[in-house]
RNA sequence: GGGCGGAUAGCUCAGUUGGGAGAGCGCUGCCCUUACAAGGCAGAGGUCACAGGUUCAAUCCCUGUUCCGCCUACCA
């Protein structure tokens, strides 16, 4: 970015404004520190690994009784020549007694104050004494703030012993020259001897702990001691805790906002500096006069990294622009600070800095906030909370109402995908083996909330293989998309028609409703269901005799329904399937001036279209067409053969349902259906089955293996009996009557009724396959 | 250490006011039936991790255990 680009001025803007109300300060403070790439890391930057390490039980000696000693544990016993006290808990008895005196520090000639520190010392771990080194860990930085000890830093930036600092520490002159210059690796054991050569090495224990690396050279991070550049946070936070507490930003799967909550109102300042090449460059000068004595000359040794730095002593001038003269001394010499800012800086104006600010565009006012940001949990806290942070501090309102949490996409392994690890699955690979927009459907159907989703092939090529069938699905409609087509009221529509659109109504509606509350798995699951074995098993098979005589009224119907349909239901499937469903929506008879299929309205239900008898109808006659397949897979008929069906209807409303379907059960069975009463069936050669109340007849013909479907019969009719004995074993359970709803014991009972009908069905069948065979 | 999630068909995963266990892929049988074999039709396959508890009733609620994963943390 150059320093007039947009988005590099919201950056100093933001940068100034917040260090003009003080939330933005300079100062020496430990941070993670990697010493290969000479740089801070922020949190996101450091991994942390488990690593097997020792811990070292070193004794420190009462200053005034050396016979006394205190012992205390650590995992890094280098860094005991920085310490600058030893602390005990104030109400430890063993201890107690002991605070205000000192210990002599071995290995130096300092004597080291005993502190008490409820904070650090945690009474139950260890000795119940642990030492402070200040300027080489967190925790006990922030105890030497308590007990304002001095930091004395004994490594250098690359994590090597520093002569200098040894020397400033008072370490021995033997032990001083035998570790100097040496990286922490090597200078461990060199300490671990000399302590144990003294008799003060207690013991040695094997210890598990994770360990911080770098995320880019896995480089054993440093807490380091330097000049760096935070936001004082918790000004900002507060804001942010609320924001979401009171429900003005919901985060979605829920389950995630106690995390959000638990990490703001536990937030530390934030480091922003970065000593790095790539970023936008700290508005920050400093005159060369006054700050001298502060100016750190550095070699340029990678050839990265810029040769000077300020010590903190330095007194810097944030600005927009470079200051023309020193205020103090009237000078116009100056350096910029070296450093850059930390790249979640920039990211958190994201909302508003993309839309122009600070200038008042018209795009801030309209996109500002936005409805719902979509994003990773790895990034809620590094990126989410810092854009609520600061858009509630510039803006005065939240940048977006709702924050998706969506899953991981995670390798075959279930490991984490990450560009160092490199076992990135690559998303131009997998679309091109099967497509983006089976990619993208896959991804909105395995998008549980609250999980992660391991990427498995085989779901893609499912999903390929449903984009393949939208495309055929297509290719027959164009097909018959020729010729006249007519245009009528719902309710003059034929029963096929009828029946797809009210299928295709709920699943306007359910899939509406899916995305309303981010559940695209279901969404996802709603339009496969409906597309595959609805719409393309059922309604495309129940029209095709229709359009076969393509002059005829109900082709010119049908033909304008198809088209009609297909197009609502691209539609419905366009944010799922967004190249597939623009492809063939601009194959699909449309008007020149149609938009594309983008831009047109998503569906919304029409209430007229909701046929619930239709449905009824439906579902009877499905049940019929199943059941005479089964019984032609089950008496091995080829599929050409043409069967006799009998089909005896349960009562009036049924009876003449299947009447007025009767072409459709011919079309679908590949049969004569005849609609009749069983007692007027042929005795002979008819095969009954029976399945959910409805009882069908296969006139049996030719030589088949009557074997194989008794077998069946009799494994059904077990099943039942199986199924009735569960159910009148609740019954029999009084307090089951009892207790249980009224409308569950009557469901049991119908259950009951319909399979005892079932059985009897079965009986009579195996009866007669008996004496057939 | 703390917190969270997971364990359901061979595989990848759905499944909430607790009451008859589902999908896709794979597998078996039949079929190249003029949209589609990347397909159609019909099937097989599951003590819902384990042990207790609550309840008339538990895949579902509670407790514990084992295994896996994630986040987080200074246990010196």
């Amino acid at each position: 970015f150059t320093m007039d680009d947009g988005l590099s001025k919201a950056v100093r803007e933001v940068f100034v404004r917040l260090h003009e109300e003080g939330l933005i300060y300079r100062g020496e403070r430990l941070i993670n520190w990697c010493p290969r790439c000479l740089t801070a890391l922020s949190d996101i930057e450091v991994e942390h690994e488990e690593t097997k390490g020792k811990l070292y039980h070193i004794r420190y000696p009462l200053a005034d009784d050396p016979s006394t000693s205190l012992i205390v544990a650590t995992t890094r016993p280098e860094t005991m020549l920085g310490d600058t006290a030893v602390a005990v808990h104030p109400d430890d008895p063993r201890y107690r007694h002991l605070i205000g005196k000192k210990v002599h520090l071995p290995l130096t000639t300092r004597e080291i104050p005993i502190v008490g520190d409820p904070i650090l010392v945690d009474r139950e771990f260890g000795t119940g004494a642990v030492k402070i080194t200040p300027a080489h860990d967190f925790n006990d930085f922030e105890a030497g703030e308590r007990h304002h000890l001095p930091r004395l830093a004994i490594l250098d930036a690359h994590a090597r012993l520093d002569p200098e600092g040894l020397q400033k520490a008072a370490v021995e002159s033997t032990v001083r020259e035998s570790v100097q210059g040496l990286p922490v690796s090597k200078a461990r054991p060199k300490i671990e001897e000399q302590l144990q050569a003294r008799e003060l090495l207690v013991k040695v224990e094997d210890h598990k702990m994770a360990l911080g690396k770098c995320y880019r050279c896995k480089t054993v991070v440093e807490p380091y001691l330097s000049p760096q550049w935070f936001v004082n946070i918790q000004p900002l936070a507060d804001p942010a805790v609320k924001a979401v507490e009171d429900g003005r930003i919901r985060i979605i799967p829920e389950s995630w906002t106690n995390n959000y909550l638990g990490w703001m109102r536990d937030i530390k300042d934030w480091c922003i500096s970065r000593q790095i090449w790539w970023g936008h460059r700290i508005p920050a000068w400093y005159c060369r006069q006054c700050n001298e004595d502060s100016t750190i000359q550095t070699a340029p040794t990678t050839g990265t990294k810029r040769s000077y730095s300020f010590s903190a002593k330095a007194t810097p001038i944030v600005a927009l622009r470079a200051p023309t003269h020193c205020p103090d001394c009237g000078q116009h010499d100056f350096l910029q600070e070296s450093d850059v800012l930390d790249t979640w800086f920039s990211s958190a104006l994201w909302p508003f800095s993309t839309l122009g600010w600070p200038d008042q565009t018209s795009e801030l006012k309209k996109f500002y906030p936005t409805s719902t940001l979509v994003t990773g949990l790895d990034i809620l806290f590094f990126w989410v909370a810092r854009m609520i942070m600061m858009g509630l501090k510039f803006m005065g309102d939240v940048p977006f109402r709702d924050v998706y949490i969506h899953a991981l996409v995670r390798d075959a392994e279930g490991q984490k995908m990450s560009k160092s690890k490199g076992n990135v699955i690559d998303p131009l690979s997998i679309m091109g083996d099967y497509g983006t927009d089976a990619l993208r459907f896959t991804l909105a159907s395995m998008a549980s909330p609250g999980r992660d989703i391991k990427l498995a092939e085989e779901r893609i090529e499912g999903y390929r293989n449903f984009a393949n069938k939208i495309w055929n699905a297509a290719r027959f409609i164009l097909m018959y998309a020729e010729g006249i087509r007519e245009h009528v009221e719902i309710g003059d529509r034929s029963f096929a028609d009828r029946w797809m659109f009210s299928r295709l109504n709920r699943t306007i509606q359910d899939t509406t409703t899916a995305l309303e509350q981010y559940r695209f798995d279901h969404a996802a699951g709603y339009l496969y269901q409906f597309i595959w074995h609805e719409y393309c098993d059922w309604y495309l098979e129940l029209v095709k005799p229709a359009l076969q005589d393509k002059a005829s009224t109900e082709a010119r119907r049908t033909r304008a329904t198809l088209i009609q349909s297909f197009e609502i239901t691209l539609r419905l499937l366009h944010p799922f399937m967004p190249f597939l469903t623009e492809e063939i929506s601009q194959a699909l008879p449309h008007e020149s001036t149609q938009d594309s299929i983008m831009i047109r309205p998503f569906p919304t239900r029409q209430s007229a279209w909701e046929a619930k008898d239709i449905e009824e109808q439906f579902a009877a006659l499905e049940r019929f067409v199943t059941m005479a397949r089964a019984g032609r897979a089950l008496l091995a008929y080829p599929p050409g053969a043409r069967l006799n069906v009998f089909a005896a209807a349960k009562g009036p409303d049924e009876r003449m349902s299947l009447e007025k379907l009767h072409r459709h059960l011919e079309q679908l069975s590949r049969a004569s259906v005849h609609i009749a009463d069983q007692a007027t069936w042929p005795s002979q050669k008819v095969l009954r089955l029976v399945a959910e109340g409805l009882t069908i007849g296969i006139g049996v013909e030719g030589d088949v293996d009557l074997q194989k479907v008794l077998d069946r019969i009799v494994k059904q009719a077990a099943e039942a009996m199986k199924e009735v004995k569960r159910l009148e074993g609740k019954l029999a359970n009084v307090e089951f009557v009892a207790k249980a709803p009224a409308d569950v014991v009557a469901e049991h009972r119908q259950r009951i009724a319909t399979l005892t009908h079932e059985q009897s069905m079965l009986a009579s069948s195996e009866q007669q396959l008996r004496s057939m065979l």
